[in-house]
DNA sequence: GATTAAATTTGTCAAGTGTCCTAATTTTGT
DNA sequence: ACAAAATTAGGACACTTGACAAATTTAATC
Protein backbone atom coordinates (compact mmCIF):
# COMPACT_ATOMS: atom_id res chain seq x y z
CA UNK A 1 0.00 0.00 0.00
CA UNK A 2 2.44 2.24 0.89
CA UNK A 3 5.69 1.32 -0.55
CA UNK A 4 4.30 2.28 -4.17
CA UNK A 5 7.71 1.65 -5.88
CA UNK A 6 10.12 -0.44 -4.26
CA UNK A 7 12.32 -0.26 -7.38
CA UNK A 8 14.18 2.91 -5.21
CA UNK A 9 15.22 1.59 -2.14
CA UNK A 10 17.28 4.63 0.16
CA UNK A 11 15.10 6.87 -1.63
CA UNK A 12 12.03 7.14 0.95
CA UNK A 13 8.65 8.55 -0.10
CA UNK A 14 7.98 12.53 -0.67
CA UNK A 15 5.06 14.33 -1.94
CA UNK A 16 6.57 17.61 -3.09
CA UNK A 17 3.86 20.38 -4.61
CA UNK A 18 4.29 21.75 -7.70
CA UNK A 19 6.46 24.52 -8.42
CA UNK A 20 4.85 27.61 -9.97
CA UNK A 21 7.75 29.02 -12.23
CA UNK A 22 11.20 27.95 -13.24
CA UNK A 23 12.49 25.45 -15.33
CA UNK A 24 12.66 21.59 -15.37
CA UNK A 25 15.94 21.56 -14.63
CA UNK A 26 15.42 23.89 -11.61
CA UNK A 27 12.17 21.16 -10.12
CA UNK A 28 14.74 18.18 -10.31
CA UNK A 29 17.49 20.02 -8.18
CA UNK A 30 14.54 21.39 -5.95
CA UNK A 31 13.02 17.89 -5.30
CA UNK A 32 16.68 16.09 -5.67
CA UNK A 33 17.60 18.13 -2.48
CA UNK A 34 14.68 17.50 -0.60
CA UNK A 35 15.33 13.66 -1.05
CA UNK A 36 18.62 14.15 0.04
CA UNK A 37 17.62 15.68 3.36
CA UNK A 38 15.49 13.45 4.27
CA UNK A 39 17.34 10.69 3.11
CA UNK A 40 20.46 12.06 6.13
CA UNK A 41 17.39 13.20 8.48
CA UNK A 42 16.16 9.47 8.42
CA UNK A 43 19.95 7.90 8.23
CA UNK A 44 21.76 10.23 10.38
CA UNK A 45 19.10 11.81 11.96
CA UNK A 46 18.47 15.65 12.35
CA UNK A 47 21.83 16.94 13.68
CA UNK A 48 23.09 15.57 10.41
CA UNK A 49 21.11 17.44 8.31
CA UNK A 50 22.71 20.73 7.97
CA UNK A 51 22.72 22.30 5.20
CA UNK A 52 26.52 21.71 4.16
CA UNK A 53 25.95 17.67 4.47
CA UNK A 54 22.64 18.40 2.00
CA UNK A 55 24.54 20.27 -0.36
CA UNK A 56 27.18 17.85 -0.51
CA UNK A 57 24.21 14.99 -0.39
CA UNK A 58 22.94 15.71 -3.52
CA UNK A 59 26.36 16.94 -5.01
CA UNK A 60 26.03 20.30 -5.61
CA UNK A 61 27.32 23.17 -4.29
CA UNK A 62 26.76 24.99 -1.00
CA UNK A 63 25.79 28.51 -2.90
CA UNK A 64 23.72 26.56 -5.12
CA UNK A 65 21.39 25.49 -1.84
CA UNK A 66 20.93 28.45 -0.62
CA UNK A 67 19.69 30.00 -3.85
CA UNK A 68 16.63 27.02 -3.55
CA UNK A 69 16.51 28.00 -0.35
CA UNK A 70 17.97 30.66 1.70
CA UNK A 71 17.70 29.76 4.54
CA UNK A 72 17.37 26.39 6.32
CA UNK A 73 14.03 26.69 7.90
CA UNK A 74 12.97 27.01 4.62
CA UNK A 75 14.20 23.49 3.73
CA UNK A 76 13.34 22.18 6.85
CA UNK A 77 9.33 23.57 6.63
CA UNK A 78 9.24 22.18 2.85
CA UNK A 79 10.81 19.06 3.86
CA UNK A 80 8.32 18.80 6.43
CA UNK A 81 5.25 19.26 4.32
CA UNK A 82 6.43 17.01 1.67
CA UNK A 83 6.92 14.36 4.45
CA UNK A 84 3.18 14.87 5.78
CA UNK A 85 1.64 14.86 2.37
CA UNK A 86 3.49 11.66 1.75
CA UNK A 87 1.00 10.64 4.54
CA UNK A 88 -2.19 11.90 4.03
CA UNK A 89 -2.31 10.85 0.73
CA UNK A 90 -2.24 7.14 2.31
CA UNK A 91 -5.41 8.20 4.81
CA UNK A 92 -7.14 9.10 1.32
CA UNK A 93 -6.70 5.47 0.61
CA UNK A 94 -8.11 4.46 3.62
CA UNK A 95 -11.11 6.29 3.34
CA UNK A 96 -12.27 5.36 0.33
CA UNK A 97 -12.64 1.34 1.16
CA UNK A 98 -14.73 -1.55 0.06
CA UNK A 99 -17.96 -2.13 2.04
CA UNK A 100 -17.45 -4.24 4.72
CA UNK A 101 -18.03 -3.94 8.81
CA UNK A 102 -16.83 -0.93 10.74
CA UNK A 103 -15.12 -3.98 12.87
CA UNK A 104 -13.21 -5.16 10.19
CA UNK A 105 -12.54 -1.63 9.08
CA UNK A 106 -10.81 -0.72 12.29
CA UNK A 107 -8.93 -3.46 12.09
CA UNK A 108 -7.61 -3.00 8.87
CA UNK A 109 -6.80 0.84 9.76
CA UNK A 110 -4.33 -0.43 12.79
CA UNK A 111 -2.84 -3.06 10.72
CA UNK A 112 -2.00 -0.59 7.89
CA UNK A 113 -0.85 2.19 10.53
CA UNK A 114 1.39 -0.47 12.37
CA UNK A 115 2.86 -1.56 8.92
CA UNK A 116 4.09 1.55 8.18
CA UNK A 117 5.43 2.00 11.86
CA UNK A 118 7.66 -0.49 10.94
CA UNK A 119 8.98 0.97 8.00
CA UNK A 120 12.39 2.59 8.44
CA UNK A 121 11.14 6.09 7.32
CA UNK A 122 8.82 6.37 9.64
CA UNK A 123 10.21 4.58 12.86
CA UNK A 124 13.05 7.42 12.37
CA UNK A 125 11.38 10.43 11.49
CA UNK A 126 8.76 10.77 14.27
CA UNK A 127 10.22 10.49 17.21
CA UNK A 128 12.28 13.28 15.41
CA UNK A 129 9.28 15.12 15.03
CA UNK A 130 8.04 14.54 18.42
CA UNK A 131 11.48 16.03 20.46
CA UNK A 132 11.39 18.90 17.73
CA UNK A 133 7.59 19.57 18.24
CA UNK A 134 8.45 20.39 21.98
CA UNK A 135 9.83 23.83 21.30
CA UNK A 136 8.97 24.31 17.89
CA UNK A 137 5.26 25.60 17.37
CA UNK A 138 5.69 24.95 13.69
CA UNK A 139 6.51 21.30 13.96
CA UNK A 140 4.10 21.38 16.22
CA UNK A 141 1.00 22.23 14.91
CA UNK A 142 1.78 20.61 11.53
CA UNK A 143 2.55 16.99 12.93
CA UNK A 144 -0.70 17.76 14.95
CA UNK A 145 -2.95 18.67 12.04
CA UNK A 146 -1.40 15.17 10.60
CA UNK A 147 -2.43 13.02 13.28
CA UNK A 148 -5.85 14.91 13.28
CA UNK A 149 -6.27 13.65 9.89
CA UNK A 150 -4.89 10.23 10.54
CA UNK A 151 -8.16 10.42 13.55
CA UNK A 152 -10.56 11.21 11.19
CA UNK A 153 -11.35 7.69 9.34
CA UNK A 154 -11.16 6.12 12.94
CA UNK A 155 -13.39 8.29 14.28
CA UNK A 156 -16.38 7.62 11.83
CA UNK A 157 -15.66 3.99 12.14
CA UNK A 158 -16.46 4.70 15.71
CA UNK A 159 -19.28 6.36 15.65
CA UNK A 160 -20.72 3.16 13.57
CA UNK A 161 -19.75 0.81 16.07
CA UNK A 162 -20.67 2.89 19.00
CA UNK A 163 -22.72 5.41 17.81
CA UNK A 164 -24.16 6.27 21.81
CA UNK A 165 -20.78 8.13 22.47
CA UNK A 166 -20.68 11.72 22.33
CA UNK A 167 -18.94 13.32 19.97
CA UNK A 168 -16.12 14.80 21.93
CA UNK A 169 -16.03 10.58 23.56
CA UNK A 170 -15.51 9.67 20.17
CA UNK A 171 -12.89 12.20 19.58
CA UNK A 172 -11.26 10.82 22.65
CA UNK A 173 -11.74 7.35 21.67
CA UNK A 174 -9.66 7.59 18.88
CA UNK A 175 -6.94 9.36 20.08
CA UNK A 176 -6.27 7.03 22.09
CA UNK A 177 -6.28 4.79 19.65
CA UNK A 178 -4.16 6.69 17.65
CA UNK A 179 -2.11 7.15 20.08
CA UNK A 180 -1.24 4.15 21.35
CA UNK A 181 -0.51 2.60 17.97
CA UNK A 182 2.49 5.27 17.78
CA UNK A 183 4.00 4.36 21.21
CA UNK A 184 4.68 1.01 19.97
CA UNK A 185 7.56 2.91 17.41
CA UNK A 186 9.76 3.35 20.00
CA UNK A 187 9.49 -0.25 20.98
CA UNK A 188 8.29 -2.71 17.72
CA UNK A 189 9.72 0.08 15.09
CA UNK A 190 12.57 -0.41 12.59
CA UNK A 191 15.45 -1.77 13.93
CA UNK A 192 14.50 -1.73 17.69
CA UNK A 193 14.20 -4.52 20.02
CA UNK A 194 10.94 -5.83 19.66
CA UNK A 195 10.38 -5.43 15.89
CA UNK A 196 9.49 -9.31 15.41
CA UNK A 197 6.69 -9.14 17.69
CA UNK A 198 4.91 -7.10 15.67
CA UNK A 199 2.82 -9.26 14.56
CA UNK A 200 1.12 -10.44 18.09
CA UNK A 201 0.95 -6.55 18.86
CA UNK A 202 -1.15 -6.17 15.58
CA UNK A 203 -3.36 -9.00 16.88
CA UNK A 204 -3.73 -7.55 20.49
CA UNK A 205 -3.90 -4.00 19.00
CA UNK A 206 -6.85 -5.23 17.04
CA UNK A 207 -8.69 -7.32 19.32
CA UNK A 208 -8.46 -4.30 22.35
CA UNK A 209 -9.51 -1.89 20.15
CA UNK A 210 -12.78 -3.03 18.93
CA UNK A 211 -13.79 -4.14 21.97
CA UNK A 212 -13.07 -1.27 23.71
CA UNK A 213 -15.15 0.74 21.34
CA UNK A 214 -17.60 -1.55 21.37
CA UNK A 215 -17.94 -1.84 24.94
CA UNK A 216 -17.51 0.91 26.28
CA UNK A 217 -19.87 3.48 27.76
CA UNK A 218 -20.77 6.59 28.61
CA UNK A 219 -20.77 5.81 32.68
CA UNK A 220 -16.72 4.74 31.74
CA UNK A 221 -16.03 8.36 30.86
CA UNK A 222 -16.65 9.50 35.19
CA UNK B 1 3.89 10.50 43.67
CA UNK B 2 6.76 11.46 41.52
CA UNK B 3 7.03 15.39 42.66
CA UNK B 4 8.66 14.68 46.22
CA UNK B 5 9.62 18.50 46.59
CA UNK B 6 7.82 20.86 45.02
CA UNK B 7 9.70 23.43 46.62
CA UNK B 8 12.51 23.37 44.18
CA UNK B 9 10.31 23.62 40.57
CA UNK B 10 12.55 24.15 37.44
CA UNK B 11 14.88 21.80 39.42
CA UNK B 12 13.66 18.47 38.16
CA UNK B 13 14.56 15.30 39.61
CA UNK B 14 17.86 13.28 39.58
CA UNK B 15 19.37 10.76 41.30
CA UNK B 16 23.31 11.18 41.23
CA UNK B 17 25.08 8.64 41.78
CA UNK B 18 28.19 8.89 44.52
CA UNK B 19 31.39 9.37 43.76
CA UNK B 20 34.60 8.39 45.07
CA UNK B 21 36.72 10.66 46.11
CA UNK B 22 37.00 14.18 46.04
CA UNK B 23 36.08 17.55 48.24
CA UNK B 24 32.32 18.85 48.92
CA UNK B 25 32.62 21.43 46.51
CA UNK B 26 33.54 19.11 43.63
CA UNK B 27 30.29 16.98 44.41
CA UNK B 28 28.48 19.82 44.60
CA UNK B 29 29.65 21.03 41.03
CA UNK B 30 29.39 17.63 40.02
CA UNK B 31 25.62 17.97 40.55
CA UNK B 32 24.78 21.22 39.46
CA UNK B 33 25.86 20.48 36.50
CA UNK B 34 23.81 17.51 35.85
CA UNK B 35 20.96 19.44 36.82
CA UNK B 36 21.63 22.67 34.66
CA UNK B 37 22.05 20.37 31.98
CA UNK B 38 18.65 18.95 32.40
CA UNK B 39 17.17 21.60 33.04
CA UNK B 40 18.42 22.88 29.16
CA UNK B 41 17.32 19.76 28.08
CA UNK B 42 13.84 19.99 29.48
CA UNK B 43 12.94 23.92 28.37
CA UNK B 44 15.06 23.70 25.22
CA UNK B 45 16.06 20.75 24.17
CA UNK B 46 19.07 18.08 23.41
CA UNK B 47 20.72 21.07 20.66
CA UNK B 48 20.80 23.49 23.06
CA UNK B 49 22.68 21.59 25.50
CA UNK B 50 26.35 22.27 24.71
CA UNK B 51 28.90 22.12 26.90
CA UNK B 52 29.10 26.04 26.93
CA UNK B 53 25.26 26.48 27.67
CA UNK B 54 25.54 23.86 31.07
CA UNK B 55 29.07 25.44 31.50
CA UNK B 56 27.14 28.78 31.44
CA UNK B 57 23.73 28.08 33.36
CA UNK B 58 25.90 26.62 36.49
CA UNK B 59 28.36 29.52 36.48
CA UNK B 60 31.57 28.07 36.02
CA UNK B 61 34.01 28.14 32.41
CA UNK B 62 34.11 25.69 30.01
CA UNK B 63 37.78 24.71 31.00
CA UNK B 64 36.19 23.99 34.49
CA UNK B 65 33.35 21.55 32.93
CA UNK B 66 35.68 20.09 30.90
CA UNK B 67 37.24 19.10 34.17
CA UNK B 68 34.42 16.94 35.08
CA UNK B 69 33.15 15.68 32.19
CA UNK B 70 36.00 15.32 29.77
CA UNK B 71 34.27 14.55 26.98
CA UNK B 72 30.26 15.95 26.11
CA UNK B 73 29.65 11.81 25.86
CA UNK B 74 30.33 11.33 29.15
CA UNK B 75 28.30 14.11 30.60
CA UNK B 76 25.24 12.19 28.51
CA UNK B 77 26.06 9.39 29.73
CA UNK B 78 25.63 10.45 33.20
CA UNK B 79 23.16 12.54 32.77
CA UNK B 80 21.42 9.61 31.00
CA UNK B 81 22.01 7.91 34.13
CA UNK B 82 20.85 9.81 36.70
CA UNK B 83 17.34 10.65 35.10
CA UNK B 84 16.67 6.49 34.44
CA UNK B 85 17.65 6.16 37.81
CA UNK B 86 15.29 8.99 39.33
CA UNK B 87 12.30 6.58 37.30
CA UNK B 88 13.74 3.28 38.78
CA UNK B 89 12.89 4.26 41.93
CA UNK B 90 9.61 4.95 41.02
CA UNK B 91 8.77 1.66 40.63
CA UNK B 92 9.95 0.52 43.30
CA UNK B 93 7.23 2.04 44.73
CA UNK B 94 4.91 0.64 42.52
CA UNK B 95 6.20 -2.77 43.15
CA UNK B 96 5.74 -2.75 47.24
CA UNK B 97 1.65 -1.64 47.13
CA UNK B 98 -1.12 -3.11 49.16
CA UNK B 99 -2.81 -6.10 48.39
CA UNK B 100 -5.32 -5.19 46.41
CA UNK B 101 -6.82 -6.87 43.50
CA UNK B 102 -4.62 -7.06 40.51
CA UNK B 103 -7.40 -5.59 38.70
CA UNK B 104 -6.96 -2.22 40.33
CA UNK B 105 -3.08 -2.76 40.59
CA UNK B 106 -3.18 -2.58 37.10
CA UNK B 107 -5.28 0.45 37.50
CA UNK B 108 -3.39 2.10 39.73
CA UNK B 109 0.01 1.91 37.64
CA UNK B 110 -1.57 3.18 34.54
CA UNK B 111 -3.29 6.38 36.48
CA UNK B 112 0.66 6.65 37.86
CA UNK B 113 2.31 6.41 34.58
CA UNK B 114 0.23 8.53 32.90
CA UNK B 115 0.12 11.36 35.40
CA UNK B 116 3.88 11.25 35.36
CA UNK B 117 3.21 11.44 31.49
CA UNK B 118 1.63 14.76 32.00
CA UNK B 119 5.11 16.15 33.60
CA UNK B 120 6.87 18.90 32.63
CA UNK B 121 10.32 16.69 32.64
CA UNK B 122 8.92 13.85 31.13
CA UNK B 123 6.74 14.89 28.33
CA UNK B 124 10.31 16.90 27.21
CA UNK B 125 12.64 14.31 27.85
CA UNK B 126 11.71 10.67 26.70
CA UNK B 127 10.84 12.17 23.15
CA UNK B 128 14.30 13.70 23.11
CA UNK B 129 15.91 10.20 23.87
CA UNK B 130 13.67 8.66 21.80
CA UNK B 131 15.30 10.44 18.99
CA UNK B 132 18.80 9.98 20.32
CA UNK B 133 17.90 6.64 20.26
CA UNK B 134 17.34 6.17 16.63
CA UNK B 135 21.20 6.67 15.85
CA UNK B 136 23.22 6.17 19.43
CA UNK B 137 23.01 2.52 20.21
CA UNK B 138 24.13 2.93 23.90
CA UNK B 139 21.05 5.10 24.86
CA UNK B 140 18.66 2.78 23.17
CA UNK B 141 19.77 0.17 25.02
CA UNK B 142 20.28 2.27 28.52
CA UNK B 143 16.00 3.61 27.87
CA UNK B 144 15.03 -0.31 27.07
CA UNK B 145 16.38 -1.09 29.49
CA UNK B 146 14.23 1.14 31.72
CA UNK B 147 11.08 0.46 30.34
CA UNK B 148 11.55 -3.63 30.39
CA UNK B 149 12.18 -2.56 34.29
CA UNK B 150 8.96 -0.17 33.77
CA UNK B 151 7.45 -3.73 32.36
CA UNK B 152 8.19 -6.01 35.14
CA UNK B 153 5.20 -4.83 37.52
CA UNK B 154 2.82 -4.94 34.48
CA UNK B 155 4.01 -8.48 33.63
CA UNK B 156 3.76 -10.38 37.21
CA UNK B 157 0.21 -8.26 37.71
CA UNK B 158 -0.96 -10.25 34.09
CA UNK B 159 -0.28 -13.41 35.07
CA UNK B 160 -2.20 -13.44 38.06
CA UNK B 161 -5.51 -12.27 36.34
CA UNK B 162 -4.70 -14.22 33.20
CA UNK B 163 -2.79 -17.19 34.13
CA UNK B 164 -3.29 -18.95 30.82
CA UNK B 165 -1.00 -16.85 28.78
CA UNK B 166 2.11 -18.02 28.23
CA UNK B 167 5.64 -15.81 29.14
CA UNK B 168 6.00 -14.80 25.52
CA UNK B 169 2.53 -13.33 25.28
CA UNK B 170 2.46 -12.40 29.00
CA UNK B 171 5.61 -9.74 27.84
CA UNK B 172 3.79 -9.12 24.91
CA UNK B 173 0.94 -7.86 26.51
CA UNK B 174 2.40 -5.55 28.71
CA UNK B 175 4.71 -4.27 25.94
CA UNK B 176 1.57 -3.21 24.47
CA UNK B 177 0.48 -1.52 27.54
CA UNK B 178 3.73 0.23 27.93
CA UNK B 179 4.07 1.37 24.58
CA UNK B 180 0.09 2.33 24.46
CA UNK B 181 1.28 4.67 27.29
CA UNK B 182 3.91 6.21 26.76
CA UNK B 183 2.59 7.12 23.01
CA UNK B 184 0.56 9.63 24.82
CA UNK B 185 3.10 12.14 25.62
CA UNK B 186 3.02 13.52 22.16
CA UNK B 187 -0.55 13.94 22.02
CA UNK B 188 -1.66 14.63 26.02
CA UNK B 189 1.44 15.16 27.49
CA UNK B 190 2.32 18.53 29.15
CA UNK B 191 1.43 21.50 26.74
CA UNK B 192 0.20 19.45 24.38
CA UNK B 193 -3.15 19.85 22.48
CA UNK B 194 -4.85 17.23 24.51
CA UNK B 195 -3.62 17.57 27.87
CA UNK B 196 -7.20 18.46 29.58
CA UNK B 197 -8.21 15.31 27.84
CA UNK B 198 -6.28 13.22 30.09
CA UNK B 199 -8.68 12.51 32.57
CA UNK B 200 -10.70 10.71 29.97
CA UNK B 201 -7.95 8.92 28.72
CA UNK B 202 -6.92 7.65 31.99
CA UNK B 203 -9.75 5.81 32.43
CA UNK B 204 -10.10 4.77 28.56
CA UNK B 205 -6.74 3.48 29.06
CA UNK B 206 -7.73 1.39 32.86
CA UNK B 207 -11.03 0.01 31.22
CA UNK B 208 -9.27 -0.87 27.91
CA UNK B 209 -6.17 -2.69 29.57
CA UNK B 210 -7.84 -4.39 31.97
CA UNK B 211 -10.70 -6.25 29.72
CA UNK B 212 -7.98 -6.98 27.34
CA UNK B 213 -5.65 -8.70 29.85
CA UNK B 214 -9.06 -10.48 30.79
CA UNK B 215 -10.27 -11.76 27.82
CA UNK B 216 -7.05 -11.90 25.70
CA UNK B 217 -7.22 -16.18 24.70
CA UNK B 218 -4.01 -18.18 23.49
CA UNK B 219 -6.16 -17.90 20.03
CA UNK B 220 -6.24 -14.33 19.42
CA UNK B 221 -2.23 -14.85 19.43
CA UNK B 222 -2.62 -16.54 15.95
C1' DG C 1 52.68 26.27 57.81
C1' DA C 2 54.23 23.26 54.14
C1' DT C 3 52.69 19.71 51.01
C1' DT C 4 49.70 17.48 48.10
C1' DA C 5 45.42 16.82 45.74
C1' DA C 6 41.35 19.01 43.88
C1' DA C 7 39.17 22.57 41.63
C1' DT C 8 39.08 26.59 38.61
C1' DT C 9 40.62 29.85 35.24
C1' DT C 10 42.38 31.37 30.84
C1' DG C 11 43.53 30.79 26.30
C1' DT C 12 43.80 28.22 22.00
C1' DC C 13 42.72 24.78 18.40
C1' DA C 14 40.52 22.92 14.27
C1' DA C 15 36.22 22.01 12.56
C1' DG C 16 31.58 22.99 11.72
C1' DT C 17 27.37 26.06 11.47
C1' DG C 18 23.90 29.31 8.83
C1' DT C 19 23.84 33.28 6.04
C1' DC C 20 25.10 36.49 2.61
C1' DC C 21 27.11 38.34 -1.70
C1' DT C 22 29.04 38.63 -6.33
C1' DA C 23 30.48 36.88 -10.58
C1' DA C 24 30.12 33.35 -14.04
C1' DT C 25 27.41 30.01 -16.54
C1' DT C 26 23.54 27.75 -18.45
C1' DT C 27 18.91 27.50 -20.03
C1' DT C 28 14.74 29.32 -21.98
C1' DG C 29 11.47 32.02 -24.71
C1' DT C 30 11.43 35.13 -28.43
C1' DA D 1 20.90 35.06 -32.24
C1' DC D 2 19.74 37.51 -28.40
C1' DA D 3 18.27 39.12 -24.09
C1' DA D 4 16.17 37.74 -19.86
C1' DA D 5 15.64 34.56 -16.44
C1' DA D 6 17.27 30.81 -13.93
C1' DT D 7 20.93 28.28 -12.21
C1' DT D 8 25.67 27.39 -10.53
C1' DA D 9 30.12 28.33 -8.41
C1' DG D 10 33.07 30.23 -5.04
C1' DG D 11 34.23 32.68 -1.32
C1' DA D 12 33.68 35.27 2.79
C1' DC D 13 31.52 36.48 7.20
C1' DA D 14 30.55 35.96 12.08
C1' DC D 15 29.60 32.59 15.04
C1' DT D 16 29.30 28.07 17.63
C1' DT D 17 30.97 23.64 18.69
C1' DG D 18 33.88 19.99 21.36
C1' DA D 19 38.45 19.27 22.90
C1' DC D 20 42.85 20.31 24.90
C1' DA D 21 46.87 22.36 27.61
C1' DA D 22 48.91 24.98 30.48
C1' DA D 23 48.71 28.09 34.70
C1' DT D 24 46.39 29.53 38.97
C1' DT D 25 43.64 29.22 42.98
C1' DT D 26 41.34 26.59 46.62
C1' DA D 27 40.96 23.01 50.03
C1' DA D 28 42.34 19.15 53.05
C1' DT D 29 46.13 16.72 55.60
C1' DC D 30 50.41 15.90 57.74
Amino acid sequence: MKQSSPAKFSVPDLLIREREGGYARGREGHESILRAALHLLVEEGYRAMSMRRVAAACDIKLGNLTYYFPTKEDLVRELLDAVISSYEVEFEAIIHEEDVSPEQRLEEICTLILEDIRTKKTTRIFPELWALSNHDPFVLERIQELYARARAPLNSIIAEINPALSVDQRETLALFISASMEGLTVFAGYDKPFENRMPWLERIAAKGFVQLVKTIRQSDFE
